[in-house]
DNA sequence: CAAAAAATTTAACATTTATTATGATTTCCG
DNA sequence: CGGAAATCATAATAAATGTTAAATTTTTTG
């Protein structure tokens, strides 16, 4: 990890992605506070389940995991995956403990909002607050959506389904649609995801390449068609609370 | 459903439960907003996915699940359990949007609260709008949980868990820890819930109870051992952020 | 560039869970 | 109370996924 605080204010542009809930005279007003920036490593821990937090991160740049240790020590299970735009644990901001680990699991770069400044920030301006209050439901929505995925779909379906918001998400944080994106996580990390073992992972995902749906490979995902992965995994985007301006036709 | 309209408040005294997050003089500022009350019958759909919603609710007595139609048609997936004294559909306040349906699993009684009177009285106490944010988190919180459940436990376990977990929860609803407690599910909803057949459900609650862990049978949970069942579905309540006053020793 | 490490693919086999079907029990309702 | 409906139990079988292990490919690093 390393730090770099900024002595002017280079966050003056609002970056694409979950944040564009705010307007952009919002934005000006969370900006100021988004000055101090930090790196990390791939599989850095973050923070840790049951830290106490009096800060929050917003993801720049990169991929991070928000993972719990799940029953029999070596797995982990991926309770939430953040992309770039959106806060990555802004609930400890009045939940203040963690019930799971943060996980850096490519080169990210964050800024930290303090909550002490925060708080001052929201108790002037409610419209504001409601906005981060929503942003963080926009997350309770996708638990829930995950909830269901690994509950009641089958492997082929599931990992469509998960590739498919993979790629509706970073269209969000990208600002544009594209039929090859970066694609960092293994397939340890799809696995951890979608509660599969990396071997069925390894077999679904030729499955769907064979069903001329996606490939990956070399960090790459290559959607070959985008309308067959969806109906392969039942996706439909309502649960992701895209804001308008990112609903273009 | 039937709807009743109360012309004084009998909601002075706070019930019991995860309104708790709330001080006395708190809940003294909440409760007019919640004079009119509903009854639902088992079975009945309160809200649908999709639907915009101008109230909230408030459970005071029964059991209501969130719920998703989960691909093939029949089949439903739980995605959340809501108890007495929990806020069923708050996230609808900043969301407006539902992502799920709501639907009583039992004779359900519950307090709505609209949101205009609720925005303008929140406006004026940030407090307090952080306190019913914090609410909404700890169902978050949960669906993380229940994320892990559904993808990384067995069978066995998962549905220990579940049973702990319902078990905590009615006695934070009820202010108190007993050896039987009403328990409303049939063993289709156990397995909605948590991604199992009603069939292999069946199987597990034999398995639990030749284990001595517990007994489903006539509309009751029987407990014969608690720490049994909490080692069987590896179950820690650090999740549920139980607030101070229920956890005492 | 070469060696080492990490990640992926594949196969054979084991285990878990789903499916289907039927009978037993319980609950509901007249 | 008694019959109908719903729920639960159980068994046989099928399908999906996990496990283990080895070979292959890709990526990293010196």
């Amino acid at each position: 990890m390393t730090t770099e605080q900024l002595n002017y204010n280079d966050m003056s542009v609002k970056p694409s992605g979950m944040v564009d809930h705010l307007s952009d005279a919002q934005w000006a007003k969370v900006a100021p506070l988004l000055t101090q920036h930090m790196h990390f490593a791939p599989g850095e821990i973050i923070s840790r389940r049951g830290d106490f937090l009096d800060h929050s991160l917003l993801l720049l740049d990169g991929l991070i995991a928000r993972s719990v240790p799940s029953g029999q020590g070596a797995r982990n299970t991926f309770v939430a995956l953040q992309f770039p735009g959106e806060f990555v644990d802004l609930h400890a901001f009045p939940l203040k403990r963690l019930d799971h680990d943060v996980v850096s699991l490519t080169d990210t770069r964050v800024a930290m909002v303090a909550h002490e400044p925060l708080r001052e920030l929201l108790n002037g301006d409610v419209e504001l607050a409601r906005k981060l209050w929503l942003m963080t439901l926009v997350d309770a929505s996708i638990h829930r959506h995950w909830v269901m995925r690994n509950s009641a779909m089958r492997a082929l379906a599931r990992v469509a389904n998960f590739l498919s918001e993979f790629d509706a998400r970073m269209s969000v944080a990208y600002g544009t649609e594209r039929q090859s994106l970066p694609f960092s996580l293994r397939q340890t990390d799809i696995a951890d995801a979608t509660g599969l073992t990396s071997v069925h992972v390894s077999r679904t995902l030729r499955e769907l390449r064979e069903h001329g749906c996606c490939t990956v490979t070399g960090g790459k995902l290559l959607i070959h068609d985008r309308k067959g992965l969806h109906k392969v995994g039942m996706f439909e985007a309502a649960y992701l609370y895209v804001p308008q301006s990112e609903m273009a036709p």
